[in-house]
DNA sequence: CATGAATGAGCGTTCATTCAT
DNA sequence: GATGAATGAACGCTCATTCAT
């Protein structure tokens, strides 16, 4: 069963699951998903071999998702604080654009469902980011605090840039630039 | 009153509400709660109407409780920064200390179970805090961005912060400063 | 405790009963009674060993009341028809005024809370009528038929009676009458 | 479908809930229920929805069975007053059948989780009787009342000729003839 | 493989009754 | 005696998961 049969149906599960944890949390039932998937309750099982499964797998796509989302055409011919936020614009645009997914991965993001494989996987694919960081890092104003320190900061300030863009999308360009410039006055 | 309602066993209640809520999350059963509250099954109910309510009254007593540390004993006679940095320091101990408080402290924030009244009641305790950062935000670097922003990202500065100080307590002292200083760096 | 204290609470217990079934039928609760009687959760337990108990108190209770208004002045100088129809008047008119009473009875009636002692000694407080029916009945229509089959005839037939009296009060005098005949041309 | 829903099991539940009902009444507990028809505790609700709703379907059920038994082979030939005493008597003998059946009915009928939905359709099975009834009824002794008044007489004669029947079946054909009579001279 | 019925542990909550005050 | 908190069994119902079709 490494690959079931039908992708089809392994995605029209996994969108389901985005709907249903936005409107009723983790609690949303396997067979509530199944049901908006369209599918039968049992057949959950033979694509996911337990919800925690599902929400693992879930968790992975929305992040790969994202993470292609803000890395995607990172032109290579501009300045570093030019590549970073590139990524950041992009960034805060998905989020204003799929508040369903980041609604959903979110909640994953803190339950106790996530395996700590999923988890690493997980800081992977924002990588490319972390290395652009690096390098304004390296000589920055925190030079002397760890690198994961300094990752972990701008991710919140991310965080908190996106959920304001959101609530206020005719202000997002605004906010996409004074929380472009705060990450950069903290640590560049 | 007969038999009053004893605070003792509210307290138990509450106590094991943070402990089951650690380890098993929200989902936490009320009958493990009054397990180790060292009550009867229906007693729960005796101090609690419903599991919803005792999550907010658990979230208000936490979150009041992380304020009262917080902002506890401030110095008049000293700059705003310093002011700031007394609270600042004081709340990254509280975290350090508190490491379960604070963790289900945080799940019960993301919970759906939180009613707007208990989400307006909690966010009025850090009240005091948010008046010192107004004093240096309105000639600061971010001056043109509104104060419920900047409010936010000190909060989620703080969180991070936070996290890796609980992670390192050996270098809590040297977490609760960096992240300070970038705070700082980012709106003074 | 042959006698407690005081008869006010326990006829508030009594009527608050009434009410409560009326409202929630026979699974309202102990607590709810008490309540409405204005007296403490535990304090019915003071006046009436179990619910059970209750039940069977309050059923002979309603049934006593109900004989004693229906039986009230039976004047002695007229007609057996006459002192029946008297009776069946009066009965009657207790339905109509005091449906809560009337309604809590029949729930009594049919649950399985009576004891056959109970049970017994209800049949008994309308003997004075059954034995008025008994001496129609030895020379009427269904003299070869068993005095309790009768019995049971008439009582059904001044329950229906009864509902529709009830139902629609200012009709009342009419069903007792209709009612009334239909017994007579019965039995008689 | 997979395994389709079996009509054996959802008479299972059904029959175990009569015997449940008359053992313990209308609290019986749906986990008893489910155990005396040989299922899970689940599965209940998977033929059910609430408990609710069984109690209507059974509602329907045993008045359909029981009309079906009493309106059975209807002679067209004969008087209308031999065609009522053939219902009248298929009536007494389903009665004496099927004590348990009548018991659960009976209960069924006066509790209030019936819907008036429910009771609606109840009173449309006997409407067969009902017409025949009033073929007598409209030059009969009671014709100045209403029909629904003389029904609910009729009804209420039945249900003692049953009840008296039931207890003593060797004497059930004396009675069910003694009603009959009863009823006659009532409204004929 | 797809389906949906079957399972039974588990949940939040209620309640008759007891008992400390 | 009156009070109301304490108790724990019980209830209706849900749900992740299994399995017959």
């Amino acid at each position: 069963m490494a690959r079931p049969k039908s992708d089809d149906k392994r995605n029209a599960i996994l969108s389901a699951a985005i709907q249903a944890i936005v409107n009723h949390g983790l609690s949303a039932s396997t067979a509530l998903i199944a049901q908006e998937a369209g599918v039968a309750n049992g057949t959950f099982f033979t694509y996911f071999k337990t919800k925690s499964e599902l929400f693992n797998q879930l968790y992975l796509e929305l992040k790969t998702g994202m993470a292609s989302t803000a890395l995607d055409d990172m032109p290579p011919e501009v300045t570093i604080k030019e590549q970073i936020y590139n990524v950041w614009s992009n960034w805060v645009h998905w989020a204003v654009e799929s508040p369903n997914k980041r609604r959903a991965l979110a909640l994953l993001g803190v339950s106790d469902e996530l395996t700590a494989e999923t988890r690493d996987e997980g800081h992977l694919v924002m990588a490319p980011l972390a290395r652009l960081i690096e390098q304004i890092h390296e000589n920055g104003a925190m030079r002397d605090a760890g690198m994961e320190f300094v990752i972990a900061l701008m991710n919140s300030i991310a965080e908190t840039t996106m959920d304001f863009a959101r609530r206020s999308p005719e202000k997002a360009e605004e906010y996409c630039k004074t929380g472009f410039d705060a990450l950069w006055r903290l640590m560049a």
